[in-house]
RNA sequence: UGACCUAUGGUGUAAUGGUAGCACUCCGGUUUUUGGUAUCGUCAGUCAAGGUUCGAGUCCUUGUAGGUCAACCA
C-alpha cells in the first residue's frame, strides 16, 4: 500500500506551524459558530466540514456555538434545524454552547473596561455616529462624549441596563482610536438597548452585545485555539485581537482569527437574506424546498451526507474568490448513489405498447436484481404482462442506426423482461403515437440461458406493466436559476435569473415494488436518474424528487 | 484616490526555490442486457513587466485586474 500524501490547505499549514513551534496538541480546540437566524447551506457546508473535519484530524473538540446576540432575527426554530443539519451531515460537536452562556461575563468585563477609561456611553443617534465615523479614506473625528468621566459612564452603562433608556439612544463604545486606518477600530459600538425577548435569556437583558465584542471573548472563554471565519471578517481582526487582549490572562491559551473564502456555487444564491426571501416570496416552498442549497433543501432532494462531505474535501478552501461548478456537486451525489442506489423501473412520459402474441390474461413475475453489477443488492419480482408502458421517447417509426431504441421492423431488449419487435403503431388525429403493436420471442427471457436470451440486441428499454403499475408524482427539478452567478450583477437583480421551469410535476408510472418505499428512500430509475421518496408521501399518493438525471451522452449526441 | 486580501487550464484546487499535478466539465476510443457505470485517451494553465538566483508559479519591485472595509447585523 503506497501512503498517499495528501497535501495540507493553508488553514492546516497555520496549525502545523503553531504545533511546530510549541502549541501543545491537547491545546487545540475548534468551534462551528452559525447565528440562529436562517437555515444552513451548502456554503456552510464547507466550514463545518473545515471544522469539524480538523476535530477529527488533530483528535480536538469542536464546539457548537450559537451566535446569539441579535434577539431582533433569532429564533429556536433556527437553533434546532441547525442542529439537525450538522448532525445529519455526521458529525459529533462537543458541547452545544450559546453566547448568550456568556452575558454576564462580558457585561462583567464591559465594567471593568469603563473603569479602565477604556468604554464609554455615547448619546448620540446612529445618524450623527456615523458622520463622526468617517470613511476608509478619511478619518473618523472624536463623540463629544467620549471623554465623560468613569462615574459617569458607570451610572448611565448601569441605567442602560435597568431599562431606563428607550432603545437607540445610548450606547456603550470602545475607546480606541476614532483616527484608526481601520474603521473596526473607530471606537466600535459594544452594546445597544433592545427591549426584545431573547430566546434564551428572555426578558433578562435590554442591552446586547455586538458581535465583534462577544466574539474573541466567547473563543477566549471557550479556549478556542483557532477560529475559522470567513473573509469578510479579515478587517475584525484588528477589533478580534483587541478585544482579546483587554482580558487576555498569559497563563491561558490565547485564541486566534482566520479566515478563508465562503464557497459559491453556480446557478444559485448563497446568502441568507437572499435564501430568505426566496422563501418569503414563495418563489420556492420553504427553506427545504429540493430546488434550495440548503443543507435540509439538499437533504430532501436526495442527497446523502457522504456526497456532501465529499463535495467540501474536493472543493478545497482557499483565500481566493470562487464559484464552484455545481456539476462537482452532481457528480458527488451520483458517484455516491451509483454505489448504494437500487435500481427500479419507472416510466416518466408513457406510451402503450401491446405485445401482440402474448396471451391476454397471463401474468408472470420476473426476478429482477436490484444491482446487475453490483453484489448484495438482492432482487425482486417484477409483473409482466401483455401490456406495458415505455417511454415516449423510447420509440421512433423510422430512425437511423443510430438511433437503437424501439423502431418498426426491429428488436430491443426490455430490461429483466423479453426481446421485443414493432410491427406497428396506433396515432391519434394529430399524428402523436398512442399505442405500439410488438411481438416478442418467448425463448429471450433475461437470464433464462437460452440461445435466444443471448441474443445481442442493442438497445435496452425499461418499462413498466400497465395493469400492475402504480401511480407517482415526480418533481423534476432543475436549476433555480438561468445564470451561473446570479448575484453577481452590478446592474440586475438576482430575481430576474429565476428559472420559470425550476420545478416540472409528472403523474408517471413505477414497479410496484416502489408501493411500500419510505421517505427519504433512494432509487435509481433505470436509464433516468436518482430519485428519492419525498416527505409529501401519503397512502393514496407516491411522491419522488428527482435528485439527479443520469448522464445522457443519448441527448448530446442528438442535439 | 486609503488600508488590507487575492491572482495557476472553462471550473475548483496542489506544487512549502528544483519535472506545473489532481478532480470536475468538455471532446474522443473501449466495454456494457442502463446511450448509465467502469476504463483509456485528447484539448487546455502560472495576470504583466522588470529584478534576485545555477534554477522562480513560489522571493523582491512596479504595474494590472478582482474582492473586502464607513449596520445600534453576524
Amino acid at each position: 500500500m503506497s501512503e498517499e500524501k495528501k497535501s495540507l490547505n493553508f488553514i492546516e499549514q497555520i496549525i502545523e506551524d503553531d504545533l511546530a513551534n510549541g502549541l501543545s496538541n491537547d491545546k487545540l480546540r475548534f468551534r462551528f459558530p452559525p447565528e440562529p437566524n436562517g437555515y444552513l447551506h451548502i456554503g456552510h457546508a464547507a466550514s463545518i466540514c473545515l471544522n469539524f473535519g480538523l476535530g477529527l484530524k488533530y483528535n480536538a473538540p469542536v464546539n457548537l456555538r450559537f451566535d446569539d446576540t441579535n434577539p431582533a432575527k433569532e429564533e429556536q426554530e433556527y437553533v434546532d434545524a441547525i442542529q439537525q443539519d450538522v448532525q445529519w451531515l455526521g458529525f459529533q460537536w462537543d458541547k452545544v454552547l450559546y453566547s448568550s452562556d456568556y452575558f454576564q461575563q462580558l457585561f462583567d468585563w464591559a465594567v471593568e473596561l469603563i473603569k479602565e477609561g477604556k468604554a464609554y456611553v455615547d448619546d448620540q443617534t446612529s445618524e450623527e455616529m456615523a458622520k463622526q465615523k468617517g470613511t476608509p479614506t478619511e478619518v473618523g473625528t472624536n463623540s463629544p462624549f467620549r471623554d465623560r468621566s468613569v462615574e459617569e459612564n458607570l451610572d448611565l452603562f448601569m441605567r442602560m441596563k435597568n431599562g431606563e433608556f428607550d432603545e437607540g439612544t445610548h450606547v456603550l463604545r470602545a475607546k480606541i482610536d476614532m483616527e484608526h486606518v481601520n474603521m473596526h477600530m473607530r471606537d466600535p459600538i459594544m452594546y445597544r438597548v433592545l427591549k426584545k425577548h431573547h430566546h434564551r435569556t428572555g426578558n433578562d437583558w435590554c442591552i446586547y452585545p455586538m458581535y465583534d465584542w462577544t466574539h474573541g471573548e466567547s473563543d477566549y472563554l471557550e479556549q478556542i485555539s483557532h477560529s475559522i471565519c470567513t473573509l469578510e471578517f479579515k478587517s475584525h481582526r484588528d477589533l478580534y485581537d483587541w478585544y482579546v487582549d483587554q482580558v487576555y490572562d498569559t497563563s491561558l491559551l490565547r485564541p486566534k482569527q482566520r479566515e478563508f473564502a465562503r464557497r459559491n456555487l453556480s446557478y444559485t444564491v448563497m446568502s441568507k437574506r437572499k435564501l430568505l426571501q426566496l422563501v418569503e416570496e414563495g418563489v420556492v416552498n420553504g427553506w427545504d424546498d429540493p430546488r434550495m442549497p440548503t443543507i435540509s433543501g439538499l437533504r430532501r432532494r436526495g442527497y446523502t451526507p457522504s456526497a456532501i462531505r465529499t463535495f467540501s474535501d474536493t472543493a478545497g478552501i482557499s483565500k481566493r474568490d470562487n464559484v464552484t461548478d455545481v456539476a462537482l456537486l452532481e457528480h458527488c451525489i451520483k458517484d455516491d448513489l451509483n454505489k448504494t442506489a437500487p435500481r427500479v423501473m419507472a416510466v416518466l412520459d408513457p406510451v402503450k405498447v401491446v405485445i401482440t402474441n402474448y396471451p391476454e390474461d397471463k401474468e408472470e413475475f420476473l426476478d429482477a436484481n436490484y444491482n446487475d453489477y453490483a453484489e448484495g443488492f438482492g432482487s425482486r419480482p417484477v409483473p409482466f404482462s401483455r401490456e406495458i408502458y415505455i417511454e415516449k421517447e423510447d420509440f421512433r417509426e423510422q430512425a437511423n442506426k443510430k438511433f437503437f431504441r424501439l423502431k418498426l421492423d426491429k428488436e430491443v431488449r426490455l430490461k429483466n423482461a423479453y426481446i421485443i419487435k414493432a410491427n406497428s403503431c396506433v396515432k391519434d388525429e394529430n399524428g402523436e403515437v398512442t399505442e405500439i403493436h410488438c411481438t416478442y420471442d418467448e425463448d429471450s427471457l433475461s437470464g433464462s440461458g437460452s440461445e435466444a436470451s443471448k441474443r445481442k440486441v442493442k438497445g435496452t428499454l425499461h418499462w413498466v406493466s400497465v395493469k400492475h403499475a402504480e401511480k407517482a408524482e415526480v418533481r423534476v427539478y432543475d436549476r433555480l436559476f438561468t445564470d451561473e452567478a446570479p448575484d453577481g450583477h452590478k446592474d440586475k437583480d438576482f430575481k430576474e435569473f429565476i428559472n420559470p421551469d425550476s420545478l416540472n410535476v409528472i403523474n408517471a408510472f413505477v414497479e410496484p415494488s416502489l408501493k411500500d418505499a419510505k421517505e427519504l428512500d433512494r432509487f435509481q430509475f433505470q436509464r433516468l436518474g436518482y430519485f428519492c421518496v419525498d416527505k409529501d408521501t401519503t397512502e393514496s399518493n407516491l411522491v419522488f424528487n428527482r435528485t439527479v438525471p443520469l448522464r445522457d451522452s443519448w441527448a448530446k449526441m442528438e442535439k
